[in-house]
DNA sequence: AGGGGAAATTAAAACGTTTCCAATCCAGGG
DNA sequence: CCCTGGATTGGAAACGTTTTAATTTCCCCT
């Protein structure tokens, strides 16, 4: 058959246009676009023309004429590392549901946690036109982070957009951005008091990463309880391995090999806690009865490790949600405004008291 | 303060447009447009004085405008079920990663498994104009699924966008939509072989979902197996809980109590053999020990299971890759192509010969 | 010096909507 | 019967860009 090559790339067609539906129905372009719009009372008779005629021409509006006219569309965009994570996958899940229930379009955006790639998108959507760009994810909080923030930030308020940190800080509090996240202090705070309860006394933390706002509060809240304890400072043992399965699992197996004298791990979040846990058995040790581990985050799979986790739910699409709950309702936001939402600690059975512990406090679940 | 109070949402201000930079840069709004695009040549001079003043007044090109008159702009959409599984999360970003290696725009939409959501979504991409829609994840294939499938081609088609189905069945093979899948039967063949040959020959495979295409050809890939290691049919033994961790765990709790003759399980993937896991754990067996099991998918997480997960890999993010890249470069895609992905088998430490297994065939892994 | 033509630039049309403003129509009151 | 006013509708401008066709500018060659 000789017909043309097709071209490689799918081209728009012509579609068709409000003007046709006009003649067809018999109207204006005018009432044509007060019917589909809603924008304006139209007598039923009049409707119902061009309510026919738009079906039989199986019309569809043009989103980009609208949003010309119309100056901008509502929507509001996510940025995120990666949406392989579970926990920013459900924050990301939660401001799609709550954007989708006002009617609002979400966009999202991943960088790998490249910061040329952030810079990019955040340009892409000030081109799209988005009203709300939420910021999720901890960073190293460095002087390129604070610049380049607060150039976001900047720059998308001149637009008439809001900017909303979600478990990321603000470099400044006069900077027109709103930030959302969790009280990880507080968080840390009671799971480090629940492994002491249980009698443990040699707690590590595994995943720190100086500079992270957000893994440096639970630091903080890990040093606090035990401080409450009457541990000295030199009890706290945090090792700064990073986020990750990969990163738990090397962290883990070396601790395990150099420094034994710990009965309990606090992994910096879930992930962390898999490769710990996986590194724990490997090493022919049983958790909770030989460690115990608890983690950070309450994701998903969380119930199902073996053995299930002990670990600090975040609720994370609420996150999501109240991210863009907040930024479209509060006028205030430009004042830098910080809310910080609570979490708890869901007990499972990886925590159980050291082998040789004193047992001058019961244990959490006798069973 | 008798300042006004401000409005909640936040409203698009107005934006510098070319025609402000023309003046500033003393040349005609097509000069800027040229220099700006990149679609013609300017002089360096003239370029000069242009970037100039549009790096002075933070210019923002219009995206909207620019799509109006440009007759679209290059944009794929992808459409699952949520974000938060691991794969469809993993299919998500190899999608949105190759768009964006060829510079187009990557939307992705949630439905929950709503029909009626995934409808109003393409309606939705129509009106945006995207050249592209991919839906990926499995359904099950009834009346109403067919005719909404060929709803979407059909509009999708006569507006010139193309369609790509990842993993869910074509209602026809005259519809425009191509398909690009995992060959799950080929994949399901092979993990069972894999049980067969350590000795298993009660395997039970659980999470069956009838009427869903990918679970129905894992069945059958399994099936196959079966026999041709000259087992009966009635060997066959598939428990149709559908898929999910809590399915998966309700499942095999029950089982365990009702049928205790099989030494192997084959789930449904990695969700569902998480769920059985702790099934097993719970009910004070062990794995491999006393149980052998095996997933499909692994995700990342399958290699922290307690045990590791032995399961097949289907590369989620090169499936979602490849879906754009056969779509963008295929002219044929109209005849109804059907692409199928291979997989390969990972051995980690969930499987060994039964407690009372024949020694005929030697295990897998001696260790 | 004049002419030819390429290069640079511009004015204006077009993209598909929404909405302002004006025009038309109809009913009811004076 | 005319006038007022609200309801309904239509014409046209506007949104911000790209691009076509036309115009100007410039340079080089004879």
């Amino acid at each position: 058959m000789g017909n043309d090559m097709a071209e490689a790339e799918p081209t728009a067609k012509r579609r068709v246009t409000i003007r046709e539906v006009a003649e067809r129905a018999g109207v204006s372009m005018a009432t044509v676009s007060r019917v589909l719009s809603g924008n304006h009372p139209v007598p039923a008779s009049t409707r119902a023309r061009v309510l026919r005629a738009s079906r039989d021409l199986d019309y569809v509006a043009n989103a980009h004429a609208r949003a010309l006219v119309g100056g901008g569309r509502k929507m509001v965009a996510v940025v995120l590392r990666q949406v392989t994570s579970p926990f920013y996958a459900q924050v990301a899940e939660g401001v799609e549901a709550e954007a989708a229930s006002r009617g609002w379009l979400c966009l999202v955006g991943t960088t790998g946690g490249d910061p040329q790639r952030e810079l990019e998108f955040v340009q892409l959507m000030r081109e799209e036109g988005a009203r709300l760009v939420v910021l999720v994810g901890g960073v190293v909080e460095d002087d390129a982070y604070r610049e380049r923030v607060a150039h976001y930030a900047q720059a998308l308020d001149s637009a008439g957009a809001r900017l909303v940190l979600c478990g990321r800080p603000s470099p400044d509090p006069d900077i027109p951005a709103l930030v959302v996240e969790f009280d990880n202090e507080a968080g840390a705070h009671a799971i480090t008091g629940h492994l002491l309860s249980a009698g443990h006394r040699g707690i590590v933390f595994l995943g720190g990463l100086p500079g992270n706002t957000a893994l440096d509060a639970r630091v903080a809240g890990y040093r606090a309880a035990l401080a409450e304890h009457g541990l000295p400072p030199e009890a706290a043992h945090v090792v700064d391995c990073g986020l990750g399965r990969a990163a738990g699992h090397r962290a883990m197996t070396q601790l395990l090999k150099e420094t034994p004298d710990f009965t309990a791990v606090f992994a910096g979040d879930d992930m962390v806690a898999a490769g710990a846990l996986r590194a724990i058995t490997e090493a022919g040790l049983r958790v909770p009865h030989d460690i115990s581990v608890v983690g950070y985050n309450d994701i998903p799979l969380a119930e199902d490790f073996n053995p299930p986790l002990t670990t600090v739910r975040t609720p994370a699409e609420e996150l999501g949600r109240a991210a863009v709950r907040i930024a479209l309702r509060d006028p205030e936001h430009a004042a830098g405004a910080h809310h910080l939402l609570g979490t708890h600690i869901v007990v499972r059975d990886s925590v159980q008291p050291p082998p040789q512990a004193p047992r001058d406090e019961a244990p959490d679940h006798p069973h």
